[in-house]
DNA sequence: TTGTAAGCGTTATCAC
DNA sequence: GTGATAACGCTTACAA
């Protein structure tokens, strides 16, 4: 198996430049020859060869993507996303688990230079001078997925992750809490942590509900472990809360089992909503009402942007996706 | 940036044979050079362009790896454990979602196949002729992550399904249960679904217990709703059952929640055990008690084992990784 | 120890 | 229309 060009052309008594021509439908050739050629390509099921052609065409339809983590759930999402709209356009997607590592992210960046991938999507963490540096020396394409940069001008695809939480808290609001609490990622995390702590404390404000501090508990992550943990501070600290927002759907999770275990019953005594609107939230008991990412058409876009960018488009706007709230049971509505 | 060895070979005034030498830590040059070059190669922060080196090495540094699901959570892990595997030794991997499709799996092959990648880890799926074939004519290492096949010979990984549904359903029986249920998969399923199925059957046979087939009901899938529904028909038609055996978290977690709405408190009135022991096992009311595959190794031991084949050994073995049980909550003992 | 030159499988620029 | 032929950036005989 794998002929090359040269097989071809010699079954098909033309030049190897003929036969090129003729897989790239450029011009220059009879219908006559043509036929000649696609036949010899049948039957020696020839396919051309993409490094030779990368080398020459210095495009390798590859992109890069880099993960921070690769086991969280939202990734499958945003990488499935990711992978539809590459295979789309003939693209395929080399995955990088950086591990949130530094050195580790530079050695991907150096490989993906060597590799010499089009485009570099570089998903839920902060880009560092170092990366953004690298990959401005490396001149391709770069989009940020998850994530942006106050620093640097890169456009990204991301949901307003302030406006959400702003609409999570709302919907609590609405419902006729007035005693809310928020179990939060890191404040320090400027991306996922920070916005949605503010975005919750301006909902409050905004509709005259005091801001207490002891009812907003930071966890380290995202995870169920700082669900459970931050429950039971909330607990300790703020026990008058009606209604909790956990900053992601694994920390709510945490948080139900922590109720379940303290005999607390949700919503009846305690309503919960979670944020990413994973596949797991709708597992959980009650099912959970959720402020949902759509990540995997986020996804979709950050590739699709890559490649108009890959095809010249100078201005490729950021976008800012539509977040929404997905309903299930674990808010009640309070009566006063 | 990208320089090319010429440019590295100009500014060390010496031949680009000899930088190429150099790169490659083959001999045939004095240190003195040596220095030189590395010098050269340090100013201009060169790095070799691997396109190049895969066009004439006729090797890539690159796996392809086929998914027929992105978002299922098993796969991150499993991509998660390919991934450290590759990049421990040097290979990128590019993930490919065939969505279970004949023509767009063939599709990936074609691309992998003019991408030239090294190798192929295959998962997940029956692995069919059309496929089996084409990458015979690849000419590349193949191994099987998560499947098998009975019609070639083609190494893989796995875990004994048979065997581990059998330790599940012991697991039951050792603790009382003799009125015992599963939920399975797809029947028809010939890697997950029925033999795992068949490895229950056995460890009822093999302790005594009466196989009685309104007691085994068969989902379409290993899903959250496939749970519910499965959950729903087994009280039906066998609400006798002390103990239910789930064929995956997923059906677990949709049985659990279909028990809950039923009312019936597990592991009090009914234990279940699930089957993968996903990160979302710990995550349940009660914690579920699982089957565990170790997805992550298993994945680390399937990209070894390519990267083995890649570099000539001949007879890679097969490996049946070992399950585990995970004991959480989910189970309770059942008095005489 | 070092350099020259022929590939690897393409595409693209010339001539004819 | 078509065919040589020079790139692309590298490795590797083969000479020197």
């Amino acid at each position: 198996m794998n002929y090359t060009i040269k097989d071809v052309a010699k079954k098909a008594n033309v030049s190897i430049a003929t036969v090129s021509r003729i897989l790239n439908n450029q011009k220059g050739y009879s219908e006559k020859t043509k036929r000649k050629v696609l036949e010899a390509i049948e039957e020696l099921d020839y396919h051309p060869n993409a490094i030779a052609r990368g080398l020459i065409n210095k495009k390798t339809s590859t992109i890069g993507v880099l993960f921070p983590a690769l086991s969280s759930m939202l990734v499958t999402e945003l990488l499935a996303g990711i992978e539809k709209a590459a295979h789309q356009l003939g693209s395929s997607v080399i995955v990088c688990h950086t591990e949130s590592n530094g050195s580790k992210t530079m050695k991907y960046l150096q490989l993906l230079n060597e590799k010499r991938v089009d485009g570099i999507i570089f998903t839920s963490e902060i880009l560092k001078e170092e990366y953004y540096e690298f990959i401005q020396k490396m001149n391709i394409p770069l989009v940020l997925l998850s994530t942006e940069s106050r620093a640097y001008s890169v456009p990204y695809v991301k949901v307003d992750d302030r406006h959400a939480a702003y609409s999570a808290a709302q919907y609590l609001i609405k419902k006729g809490h007035t005693r809310i609490g928020m179990i939060s990622g890191n404040q320090n995390d400027l991306i996922a942590g920070k916005p949605r702590i503010d975005g919750f404390k301006d909902a409050l404000m905004d509709h005259g509900l005091s801001v207490d501090d002891s009812r907003i508990v930071c966890s380290e992550g995202f995870t169920f472990a700082d669900g459970i943990k931050g429950f039971k501070k909330m607990r300790q600290q703020a026990a008058e809360v009606t209604a909790i927002f956990a900053a992601s759907d694994e920390i709510a999770f945490g948080a139900i089992s922590a109720a379940y275990q303290q005999g607390i019953r949700i919503p009846e005594e305690l309503s919960i909503i979670g944020y990413d609107n994973l596949s797991i939230a709708e597992m959980s008991i009650p099912p959970l009402t959720s402020l949902a990412q759509p990540f995997y058409e986020m996804g979709e876009k950050a590739a699709n942007m890559i490649f108009d960018m890959i095809n010249g488009e100078q201005l490729v706007e950021s976008r800012i996706m539509p977040h929404s709230i997905m309903e299930r049971s674990s808010v009640a509505e309070k009566e006063e």
